[in-house]
DNA sequence: GCGACAG
DNA sequence: ATCTTGTCGC
């Protein structure tokens, strides 16, 4: 496992940290496809905190898509970088993912986050942040649908419904299991929404949520366990 | 101004 | 996110 510090000049103000996004948001790749589904890597990550000792744990599980059998991980640990800030999620997650994922001993293929990309208020979501600083395909799947709205998607898995930001397809609701809540798809970067929906089922055959990020969750809740004891120990 | 709000 | 036991149902 990796430590990582907070980067020199990471955003200490909403302020800082809403103009960093409206820069960066610039350099969103919305026009490729995508990898196809069900070939190659695809790789989840994830983050648990402890709030009361500042400490984050992130993980990288990456998964061959065909089969969805693990085929690496890894994971790091830090200090929170950020406090949580509705829209402002990244700032919190990114410096400690990103050292998960290099820490990996292959490429990750397509990255699927925990969170949005587009569906976001300034529409740059961790999904999107993620995809702009690696340069990596990735998409976002979220247990919530946050501000927008959505009709609900027939009972079938399968079915979908746009998310909505008033008018705007912002993501989509995707039923992956049968008359259970749907999971809030979007686009983060260099993958289209069809695509990102196409992976979103095939990562989730048997549970609500894409094995890549039940893998990486549980992951990263074990990393923690792990290292808040070798942390608190001075 | 007040409330809601990914993780 | 996190605090948390049992319990209903396939």
């Amino acid at each position: 496992m990796t430590t990582v510090r907070t980067p020199a000049g990471w955003p200490a103000t909403e302020e800082e940290a809403g103009a960093v996004q409206d820069a960066l948001r610039t350099k969103v790749v919305l026009d490729e496809a995508g990898p196809p589904p069900g070939t190659g890597h695809v790789t989840g990550v994830d983050v648990a905190y402890d709030d009361e000792r500042d400490v984050v744990a992130a993980a990288a599980v990456v998964l061959d898509a065909a089969t969805l059998d693990v085929v690496a991980e890894s994971t790091a640990v830090g200090r929170i970088s950020f406090p949580y800030v509705p829209g402002l999620l990244a700032f919190r997650e990114i410096p400690t993912v990103l050292a998960a994922l290099e820490a990996l001993p292959r490429t990750p293929g397509l990255v699927v986050c925990d969170g949005y990309g587009l569906a976001h208020p300034r529409r740059f979501g961790l999904a999107s942040h993620l995809g702009v600083l690696t340069g990596l395909p990735v998409i976002g799947v979220a247990k919530n649908p946050f501000t927008f709205t959505y009709e609900e998607p027939a009972a079938p898995r399968g079915s979908a419904s746009p998310l909505l930001a008033g008018h705007e397809e912002v993501g989509r609701a995707l039923r992956t299991r049968d008359a259970v809540k749907p999971v809030f798809v979007s686009v983060g970067h260099r993958v289209s929404l069809d695509n990102a929906c196409a992976h979103t089922l095939a990562l989730a055959p048997a549970y609500r949520l894409p094995e890549t990020t039940r893998r990486a969750d549980a992951l990263c809740r074990r990393a923690l366990r792990e290292a808040v004891p070798a942390l608190t120990a001075d």
